[in-house]
DNA sequence: GAGATTATGGCAGTGACTGCCAGTTGCCCA
DNA sequence: TGGGCAACTGGCAGTCACTGCCATAATCTC
């Protein structure tokens, strides 16, 4: 029995209760994500949400530490599919080539790991959510500091250094992070879901990192 | 009279209602941070704040929008430090340039003004909290995002660029308070109170961005 | 010194979050 | 296949951050 329906079902492993536990967070995720979309974060209460899921509120906070974390469910699904791809980046790659890389690359496969949880659409306009809720900010700014050192931490593996006493991983980490959070920014204000626009923007910030350390910008302009 | 006393205190253009609220403010931040020192951020209620003080908790949230802000006074105070020294850099200053003897010349002023409020050990300890206190670090991650696009709008003006179509600015200070950040981090875990190692610490790490971005770093170590 | 401003205190109310206990459900093994 | 075990859930009471409202008291202005 267990081996037919493993067959048909992919990766079946997890039992009952495991495969339960998933849709439940992924309903309740679907769930808080079109409610602020529609009455805004601090105007949705957390009952709403459960009631919505059909869950007690109890229950959501067995699956969410707090109200932020459900907000930002899908950027830590967004980190994941980030990290992979820096794993996934051949060794002899230097590393800022395998951080860009890395950046196109994720940018390009992270689209179906959201969309099995929410739309596209809904998933965009939460992330103008969290740019402009303060309390949602800070929470994902801190995320992702903790992102970029495990960033760090990688790059430090690939290049067999001590990443206590270098400084240098950290310091193209944090270059190549603020690029990208300027850039996703700009990017986020004015288009709507044209991803290789995304993906050409944080091209060219990512080239202007050098020109941007050099001296006299007056003589040498931009482009 | 009111010329006699205004020749004794130093600028006492603000009237009595203006002092006391200043004075209320202060001793509120002190008693907010001694008492986090002493029983953490979290194991500190408002109200015991509020007592602290001899003031009401309604009045406590008249002076501090949320129990972050008051734990976060003095980096308020340590921002606008840094983006005055900024302002003061003489414009024929390259970018980077500018940037790092801000740094260093901030770093050399704050103490007086921190002082001013607390010992300079409860804001030393102070800044410990905040780093190993989820909520405190992403506010103040978000604070530094804020300052980062004031840093950005400076450059942009000192060197006469639109700060919406060139990158150069924002990413010359995303790479910079990155490293800042990094610097002060490994500088707060273990060493207590040398600000000359600080200002060493962030010196050095500040000369490790070019080295970080180029390749073969195998080849070329760090020092 | 009277009247306009502004700061303060107290209070009731909302909403996030937690600990606790009881009831239910899926899991595993004899 | 049934029964014991462990994990999941609901409900409830309680704490704490934070807000709106109104009355009172302190400054400021003329």
């Amino acid at each position: 029995m267990q081996a037919i329906d493993g067959a048909v079902e992919r990766a079946t492993l997890p039992g009952l209760r495991e495969r339960k536990k998933r849709r439940t967070r992924n309903t309740l995720t679907r769930c808080a994500l079109e409610l602020f979309a529609r009455q805004g974060y601090d105007g949705t209460t957390v009952d709403e949400i459960a009631e919505a899921a059909d869950v007690s509120q109890r229950t959501f906070f067995r699956y969410f530490a707090n109200k932020e974390e459900v907000a930002l469910a899908l950027q830590e699904v967004e980190e994941e599919v980030a990290f992979a791809a820096l794993a996934a980046r051949p060794p002899h790659e230097p590393p800022l080539t395998a951080l860009c890389n890395a950046a196109v690359a994720s940018g390009r496969t992270v689209g179906e790991a959201i969309e099995a949880v929410v739309p596209l659409g809904l998933h965009l306009s939460t992330q103008r959510m969290i740019e402009s809720t303060p309390q949602l900010l800070a929470a994902r700014l801190r995320r992702l500091a903790v992102l970029e050192e495990r960033f760090a931490a990688e790059i430090a593996r690939r290049e067999g250094l001590d990443p206590a006493a270098d400084p240098r991983p950290r310091v193209l980490v944090a270059a190549c992070s603020g690029v990208l959070r300027a850039a996703s920014r700009v990017w986020g204000e004015d288009e709507d879901g044209d991803l290789d626009g995304l993906l050409r923007l944080i091209t060219t910030y990512l080239e202007q990192i050098g020109p941007a350390l050099a001296e006299g910008w007056r003589a040498a302009p931009a482009h």
